[in-house]
DNA sequence: GCCCTAAGTGGATGAGTCATCCGTTTTAAC
DNA sequence: GTTAAAACGGATGACTCATCCACTTAGGGC
């Protein structure tokens, strides 16, 4: 698992392929190696070499995003009020699996058959349950919920904003939202 | 749209073919129009003549199970209590979302582009605003949830069931029940 | 019961996708 | 400048998909 550094060319390339990628999840094309090679002109094989399948490119697009979210989550972590801390954490999560078409298959995957982001989903998890725990001791959210329940449902939340409507991803962003306030309502006890 | 009445081989190809269908569907194997012929022991083209596309094909085998759930739904409407009546009707929704793998996807397609289910979808729609208006009426509801929210929020709600456990289908179904409840709880206005 | 035709059948086939293998090129350490 | 390791790329065979058309079968009219 060491990371012998990779050579100029190699990464060179890399970054092209997950650059390119990232386009064809933008616009909603289906992630075909073969195909994001010809697009980036770069041999099949070295596309194969650096992400032998379409997943685990796709992760390589959706990291960025999963950092991001990771840091917000730490930084939740310093909100003194347990239930804002927990409430602001999940809009922000929210509105990262409408806005990046890539992460909400990332999140759904099984976290050990991840190669790039298995440590940071840990992380998250990791966090993510100390904002719950702390919201439990607070009392201030439903005792049966736990942190293995709250990623399908957030997944669940985006899964529904995204069947609602083909429509712009502002318009599902702010379903999300609305939906997550209504779970939310479910969840919170004053 | 008329229906002239099939061949007696055909429709017993016809049925023979659903009948497998329904087994991949049950083991969670991809439905191949190619590969269902052969484990048929019919013909390609007999499978691509009565269904074009696999997703024509799972409409068929998700059928019985989606009368089913239109019945319910217009059974639900003789029920006074209209917040039992509709609780109830979202309770069997779900269970049959998480029971029968062929129904998700065929709820989440767009109405329009269904063959077989299209005017089943449209009647279930139909008594689920009148089990949504009369919920309304009676102020037992946010008001702001609409029918176009309930679908995507019900196939959500499937949709964390089974990211949550490739678990055995009770337990699913036990979860998503949990999350529908907790999904209630913020919309019930008692 | 026999014939005729429309309906139905099946599998060979070409188009298209997938992922590997291996001969060639590039990098960077010495 | 030399050399070994690392990386490259595209030709290729395995596989999936869906169509076409020559053949078979059902069942109504006589």
């Amino acid at each position: 698992m060491s990371t012998p550094p990779l050579r100029k060319d190699a990464a060179r390339n890399r970054h092209r392929i997950v650059e390119i990628a990232r386009r064809y999840v933008d616009d909603g094309r289906p992630l075909q190696l073969n195909d994001v090679a010809r697009t980036a002109s770069i041999g099949v094989a070295t596309v194969y070499r650096h992400f032998s399948t379409p997943e685990a490119l796709l992760e390589a697009v959706a990291l960025p995003a999963i950092e991001k979210l990771v840091r917000r989550a730490e930084h939740a972590l310093t909100e003194p009020d347990p239930w804002m801390a927990l409430r602001d954490f999940l809009a922000a999560a929210i509105e990262t699996l409408l806005t990046d078409p890539a992460v909400p298959p990332v999140f759904a995957a099984a976290t050990d058959s991840l190669e790039h982001t298995g440590d940071l989903k840990r992380r998250l998890a990791t966090a993510f349950t100390e904002l719950l725990t702390r919201a439990h001791a607070a009392g201030v959210i439903d005792s049966s919920v736990t942190e293995a329940d709250m990623t399908p449902l957030m997944c669940g939340i985006a899964y529904a904003a995204n069947v609602h409507s083909a429509l712009d991803p502002t318009e599902r962003a702010t379903h999300g939202l609305r939906y997550l306030n209504l779970l939310l309502t479910g969840l919170h006890r004053p």
